[in-house]
DNA sequence: GTCTATAGCTAGATAGAC
DNA sequence: GTCTATCTAGCTATAGAC
């Protein structure tokens, strides 16, 4: 039986959460591998410029899904706004599988090569920001205020995801999903 | 010129920005050796079970600084609870240098051996929500509501370091310890 | 595109001199 | 208590067969 090539969706779902669990130092070739079903050798033939490369691209995706998700939904002018915010709630609950995962951007801010990787991270927390500005000002809430408000749901819901994954009780993140449509509104 | 001993506040000073800096994985025995200007085999001498020990130790003395100084503070009825609510932020401002310095809780939090650290960021965290209670209760919050929000102190400031961090902007952190008082007493 | 095998280096950890 | 030198294991990365 002939090996069959690896669906390049799940080896990126693999680096996504391997990445996210053990950091960029601690995500060793050896268990990128065994995390994705390949050998170190076949990592390196889609990522030529290893491992780095291999964050840089997981980050890449982070922001694209993003954009194509809960972006796309919260700036959609068809649907409700407050339909919006819960659908941008459950984007980032289905993103954090609901508190239980460590946050990618978070875990790949610290290390080595962390610099490298923060222009990507603030990339993704600035499309989260803009996708709850935009719902906030659709709900009447005055521009100013929308972004100021927009950029602290980031800071909430990794604050929740560092005391989540330290405790191991959801209830941070859970919590703090649920105040937010409350905090951005009020 | 024989070497000198070198002071062991020293190291452990050097031991505590280092693992704030690079986290567990990112922080080699060779960074740990240059960065507090002792060999290896010094480290090891004074830390026989090696990194791990020192990760240990440097969270221990934490836990032991938050004692003798943010609790001890914050729960000192011979001073006004507005004054002790302000010295207690300046502690939490001095501990992480003004937002300019990674959480040792969070960067220790990620990685290789982080469930082994987990009960030793949980008793600091649980040291800071117990200052921040202790002067919430005397300021006539009710010892429930101020449980709550004392442990979202550490919520808050955690998501203002993860951005800090990323962004190099300390406003974050900054903005975030200033609106402490107001939330906490709301 | 996959793999095994391995190069070359750096990690954590130790031996033994001073 | 300090150091240099070194060990072994694990690391990133590559070579080359299929």
């Amino acid at each position: 039986m002939r090996s069959q090539k690896v669906a390049a969706e799940d080896v990126d779902q693999k680096l996504f959460s391997t990445f996210s669990e053990l950091g960029y130092d601690g995500a060793s070739m050896e268990i990128l591998a065994k995390a994705t079903g390949l050998s170190k050798a076949s990592l390196y033939h889609r990522f030529p410029d290893g491992k780095k490369q291999m964050a840089e691209h997981v980050l890449t995706n982070a922001a694209e899904f993003l954009q194509e998700n809960l972006v796309k939904t919260a700036t959609d002018r068809s649907i409700k706004p407050e339909i919006r915010l819960q659908k941008a709630l459950g984007i980032l609950d289905q993103v954090y599988e609901g508190g239980s995962l460590n946050c990618l951007l978070r875990t790949l801010s610290v290390g080595t090569d962390a610099e490298n990787f923060k222009s990507y991270i603030m990339k993704c927390f600035d499309l989260i920001a803009k996708g709850f500005a935009a719902i906030a000002i659709d709900m009447g809430i005055d521009a100013k205020t929308a972004k100021t408000r927009s950029k602290d749901v980031n800071l909430l819901v990794q604050g929740s995801l560092v005391l989540s994954g330290v405790t191991h009780d959801r209830s941070y993140f859970k919590n703090t999903l649920a105040k937010i449509p409350g905090y951005l509104t009020a």
